[in-house]
DNA sequence: ACAACAATTTGATAATTGGCTAAATATCGA
DNA sequence: TCGATATTTAGCCAATTATCAAATTGTTGT
């Protein structure tokens, strides 16, 4: 759990994730969103894999980033119970990726 | 927003918040639950200080904190959102501390 | 086999962090 | 005023982090 709070505390890290919400995206398309060389991208995704806030797929020459929406939630959910919070969807309908 | 994050992201700090949920309490009082020093404490009650999700007021020899719920709230609540989350309370009757 | 491409790893550096002890500040009671 | 108590500040160190350029790995098309 503070490995998912390390990975959120940097904004760069958070708007990957943002940008991963939309569904899995390749390093370099996502690097595109950055001011930062590809090298600083790549150590960005390992603190967001190593903290499983994202999974990993080779796709021939690509690495394709896919979001882990569960381990976010999980995460989140926790803190949230410990202040008298809990999580709730705020469309559940409006879902893509249904990917089954 | 990003300093709460990166206030969020040391356990410490998250236990210090955890604590003052049950009510206010002088800056000695957290640090007995703590194994470090008085002055790291000090130096982790700046952070949050600063990120505002506490606030500080001196009474006699000591400092009282006290958790600033709606920065959390906030925060938490901004983040949540951008994933199609929604935060709730989840006991709404059980409410310490009215301090009307 | 080779060149081009995508991404990561390596090696370097500067900045930040979390921790400590010791010193400083502020307040209270005698 | 003096001494005790509560907290912060200052100075320091080790470990970590963010960043880059250059080298490396793996894949594809010719």
């Amino acid at each position: 759990m503070s490995s998912v709070f390390k990975a959120l505390a940097d904004p760069t890290r958070r708007h990957v994730l943002e940008l991963l919400r939309e569904g899995p995206m390749t390093a370099g398309k996502l690097a595109e969103h950055f001011e930062v060389s590809k090298a600083t991208m790549s150590a960005h995704f390992a603190v967001l894999r190593e903290a499983g806030l994202i999974a990993s797929e080779k796709d021939g020459k690509s690495v394709v980033y896919e979001l882990q929406m569960s381990v976010l939630e999980e995460a989140l959910l926790g803190f949230a119970r410990t202040f008298g919070w809990k999580l709730e969807e705020r469309e559940p309908s409006k879902r893509r990726h249904s990917r089954v």
